[in-house]
DNA sequence: GCCAGGTTGTGAATTTTTTCACAAACTTAC
DNA sequence: GTAAGTTTGTGAAAAAATTCACAACCTGGC
């Protein structure tokens, strides 16, 4: 099977969006999409849409576009999401992680989460969303047992980093990140981090006056 | 005061960072840091932290660095955040919504949820984080009446268009999403995007084998 | 006052990402 | 079969973002 070509950072976050915008334009009955339509639902320029696209290879039909049941066969295996699901830890099951626990998109989307730690004594043993709440201490022994792939962190700012080593104990080679710090982990292993103050902190950014640019 | 000059988007994301290393920084105990140190922590290059803040001025000492006390009095400055608290909607209070709604550290950061909203008649009136859920019928009036700026959006996809154009009905001026839908809002309302499927999809790419660079 | 060491701010160069623009390819209608 | 109308895929151009690299500057020691 072909390497794939080096795409931008943002381009593949662009191809989920692909991905997400074709289910609803499938449920529609649409059963071809152009470019143009893509890029205006999603706000991008059709020229990106199908830049994008060919770092992969040729998927569309001059005067038709792309055949929507193609590429929702075509993105997920370019995401490595094809015929599998990954495997999932979540630590920390406070406000925050309960949510993303109680959530079923993920599973949809392929992620299935396989284990939930908490160092809490109170929450241990606890059963949310039908996982059970599990001690944090063996936690890297726990991760490597079960196969675990990706690592969530949901835990409190201060006890971040060393949650993340033992993450990276136990095997995961990627991170996804909700605690306000930043993290350091080694070059194998793929971060992510979701801030969302930072999010909160960039409109504030464009609403303030001074700021009337876009 | 001078208009801003033009940052990347990016740049306005790692002034955010860079706000949150100082704090961290002051809190042990130092009272400058170098650029280079500032990079190193957040794994950016010291250009990158110098050029980011030579858009808004000239805030470092050359063979010391930057005052830290004085950096944290001159970002939020450019955030928008001095002196001020964002008046935020919180719409769905259901399993992310009340892990939002909980959070204590947006009102640390300068954001104030004003309101919480809620269709379902089993949630309205219940009071959850000393915030009472209100019923989603008078959206855009409540939040025009509280001079509200800023609109989380925490519902099923399915509702956050309507959502969303209630908010702007009511006057908001940015958005952060939660919805895994792309939004139409008009050109003055900032729009900002988290999709966790997306960032988790993201993991995926890079994990799978089949993309080793990086 | 002078020197050694360290760091900024920023033009210029480089790299990355996006956009333009159009030949080639395909579709539909007649 | 042909013509009119679409839309792709992609070189080439443009724009945006990052990195290089260094003069200028500041500090502290002596
Ligand atoms: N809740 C939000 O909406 C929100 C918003 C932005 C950022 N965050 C960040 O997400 C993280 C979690 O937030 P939260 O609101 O769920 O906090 P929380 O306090 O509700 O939950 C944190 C959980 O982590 C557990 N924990 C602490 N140390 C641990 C360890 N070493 N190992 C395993 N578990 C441990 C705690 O027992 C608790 O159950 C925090 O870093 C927070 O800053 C949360
Ligand atoms: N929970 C997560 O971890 C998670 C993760 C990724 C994405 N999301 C997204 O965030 C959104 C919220 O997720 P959730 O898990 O909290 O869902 P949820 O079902 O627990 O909560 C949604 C809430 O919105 C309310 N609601 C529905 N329509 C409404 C309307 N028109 N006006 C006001 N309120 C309305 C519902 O009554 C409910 O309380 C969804 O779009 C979901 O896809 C959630």
């Amino acid at each position: 099977m072909p390497r794939h070509p080096r795409i931008p950072d943002a381009g593949v976050t662009r191809l989920s969006l692909y991905l997400r915008e074709l289910s609803r334009l499938e449920g529609e009955g649409a059963s071809f999409v152009s470019s143009a339509e893509l890029a205006r639902a999603l706000t991008l320029t059709s020229a990106q849409v199908r830049r994008d696209l060919s770092y992969f290879g040729q998927f569309g039909t001059s005067g038709r576009g792309y055949e929507i049941r193609r590429l929702k066969r075509i993105i997920p295996r370019i995401l490595g999401l094809e015929g599998r699901m990954w495997r999932v830890a979540l630590v920390g099951s406070g406000n925050l992680g309960s949510a993303l626990l109680a959530y079923r998109g993920f599973r949809e989307r392929g992620f299935v989460i396989k284990a939930v730690f908490d160092k809490d004594p109170r929450k241990v043993g606890r059963v949310v969303a039908g996982q059970r709440v599990e001690e944090a201490g063996w936690l890297a022994d726990v991760v490597r047992g079960r196969r675990i792939q990706i690592g969530i962190i949901a835990v409190p700012a201060v006890a971040a980093q060393e949650v993340c080593r033992r993450l990276v104990r136990g095997g995961v080679r990627a991170i996804l990140n909700f605690a306000p710090v930043s993290l350091a982990a080694p070059p194998h292993v793929k971060l992510r981090n979701v801030d969302l103050s930072v999010e909160l902190e960039s409109l504030s950014y464009y609403l303030s006056s001074l700021n009337a640019n876009r």
